[in-house]
DNA sequence: GTATTGACTTGGACTAGGTCCATCGTAGGA
DNA sequence: TCCTACGATGGACCTAGTCCAAGTCAATAC
């Protein structure tokens, strides 16, 4: 994560401690918080911090590529620090438990030129839904 | 969409002039309209209806899986009444606009079963984006 | 055709999630 | 160490959606 510290600083990101907390709260794998929920562990550790600041830091992350925003409930976004390496999610219908994942191939071969309307393609979206072990 | 509303007065609806309209408002190919679009177009036929109604209404004829909820950007979600034949949506970043599309085979099939961490898949959604012809 | 009744509708209050903005604070260059 | 432009703050505001008590009416029974 200090590497993610370091390319932001590299990029003219004026490093703060409240900037510092959030990308901090954002480390790790099959990590997809909410806003509060990066709010509630970010003032965990700097309890001045305001919502408008994590909104913010969370924006900019993802104009930088470097965080993925998820909507898969039409609730609360969720954001996702593993934007290095594409991959899809797969949610329990259950109790909301997220994993990433890795299909085979390319989603968008699965759309023929037929079906694309004379669109120009850039991404494909995946989101598997099924019931995790502990729901099944 | 007639033979819509008789399958919903066999399931035991009760027909009313409001959900009739609702039922209306969302008839075609390629709709995808938020809850105040439904709302607009039910209040230009039927002035007094009100919104608690179309949320309820929309609510049930998802429950019945005659119409699937589609929440594509996080904002406003959207109803696609298109739910008796499986597809996915190709999805315009310029203006918004949204298609239905017919991928080749099933999506499910591209996630190996060491992807799949136990679960028990149902469906997997798919959401191409891009830019369609007026906006590229 | 009328009475009955429980399902449906209404509007307004309420909530969650998110955005905006004027003002204050401070990181980092000179 | 001083400056200043960029970032943080908190509170008002907004949009999408939910909830509820009270009123209405579709469908059944007679």
């Amino acid at each position: 994560m200090s590497d993610l510290l370091e390319r932001l600083r590299g990029r003219g990101w004026r490093m703060t401690a409240q900037r510092r907390v959030v990308a901090e709260v954002l480390d790790g794998e099959h990590v997809h918080l909410t806003a509060d929920e990066v709010l509630a562990r970010a003032a965990a550790r700097l309890p001045e911090i305001s919502r408008a600041t994590v909104y913010n830091t969370l924006g900019e992350l993802v104009a930088l590529g470097e965080v993925t925003e998820v909507s898969t409930d039409g609730r609360a976004k969720r954001y996702d620090p593993n934007a290095h390496r594409p991959h899809q999610h797969l949610l329990c219908s259950g109790c909301g438990t997220i994993r990433d994942v890795h299909p085979t191939g390319d989603p968008l071969t699965a759309l023929p030129p037929s079906e694309r309307y004379g669109f120009t393609l850039t991404t494909a979206e995946v989101t598997y839904r099924g019931l995790c072990p502990d729901c099944t």
